[in-house]
DNA sequence: TACACTGATGACAGTTAATGACATCAACGT
DNA sequence: ACGTTGATGTCATTAACTGTCATCAGTGTA
């Protein structure tokens, strides 16, 4: 992080990277299988606490309703490192490349809680509409919050999102089926 | 294409593609700036095509029946291409450096798509969750009908998926907010 | 014809990420 | 003392990219 910070991720090679943790390249690559997944190491976590969260909540819920409480969880452990994430999106903000790995983990959480949906008993339409609407709000709220204030609360953000996302949903033509033809 | 479905793409070395369509290396990085960009060349178009379909939508829209609707008309550009679109996603499907590649492109397209709702009138938080809800669609729907039955039409899936996202969203309890805790 | 300019390509060297193979060394148990 | 195991170092190698200069075809102009 702090040569990254520094010079930037393209600039800096993994040799001053192990040099400056006192390893050598070689071992380095066995810690993190590329450059990039050092700042994403992390991803699995996270990962874990939602798909436990979607297990943990009431058969009375509705699937939307269950990803929205899974994607709140994230937010709340994501609570008092605002300082860090912080200096870590800067990283990833300024990098093409680390852009798509991070989204590669956000669509392997999307996958992670639409499969936990349909051990529920969801199917499998419906799970993944669930899982990626969750994504999408969870990716929009985040990047609120992290050019918000810097006293907000990530929750909040993420009920508000999700909040916003139900009404546009909703202000439909009802009925009416698009036409393409 | 030939070389990444024969081998495989990280089987497949820039060497041998220029080799294969008689040029040097430095000449197919003159044209692509890196090996899976080739397979991407045309995502520029498609993401033209949806804007131009947000900017042309009757201004009585729904932005999220605006998004609805670009969707859709990309479904219809994609529909006799169906071997093609399989093949190509075939490699992609094998090989996760290119989900990434393909997972950025989204969301430029996410993002551009969220910019066209913007110029509108939209207003922001609203503008990016119909976007990025409309690429879920995309995504799911895509994904539906390439390991579905061959005859089926892509805008049908994707009428289908939008259908399913709207019901979904509305299945809330009403009113209440998610306590976090 | 001669000349200048431009754009695309080739030729070549160099950097760096990433991997495989083998050696070393400390910790641990028997 | 001995073997095992896990983490690391060392060395060689591959292949993706990049910088730089040379070449060459096409085009306009005197």
């Amino acid at each position: 992080m702090t040569l990254y910070l520094e010079r930037g991720f393209e600039e800096t090679t993994v040799a001053e990277i192990a040099e400056l943790a006192g390893l050598t390249e070689r071992t380095f690559f066995r810690h993190f299988s590329d450059k990039r997944e050092v700042l994403f190491a992390g991803a699995g976590a996270l990962q874990e606490l939602m798909v436990s969260a979607v297990r943990a909540a009431p058969a009375s819920l509705s699937p939307f309703d269950v990803v929205a409480r899974a994607v709140v969880a994230a937010g709340d452990a994501m609570g008092p490192g605002q300082e860090r994430a912080l200096l870590r999106q800067r990283v990833i903000d300024a990098n093409d490349d680390l852009k798509e790995r991070e989204l590669i983990k956000l669509a392997a959480l999307g996958r992670a809680l639409a499969h936990a949906l349909i051990e529920r008993g969801v199917d499998d339409p419906v799970a993944s509409l669930a899982a990626e609407a969750g994504i999408a709000v969870f990716r929009v709220a985040f990047e609120r919050w992290v050019r918000g204030p810097a006293d907000a609360d990530l929750s909040d953000v993420i009920d508000s999102s999700i909040a916003t996302l139900s009404v546009i949903t909703q202000a439909r033509e009802p009925g009416k089926r698009q036409d393409h033809g």
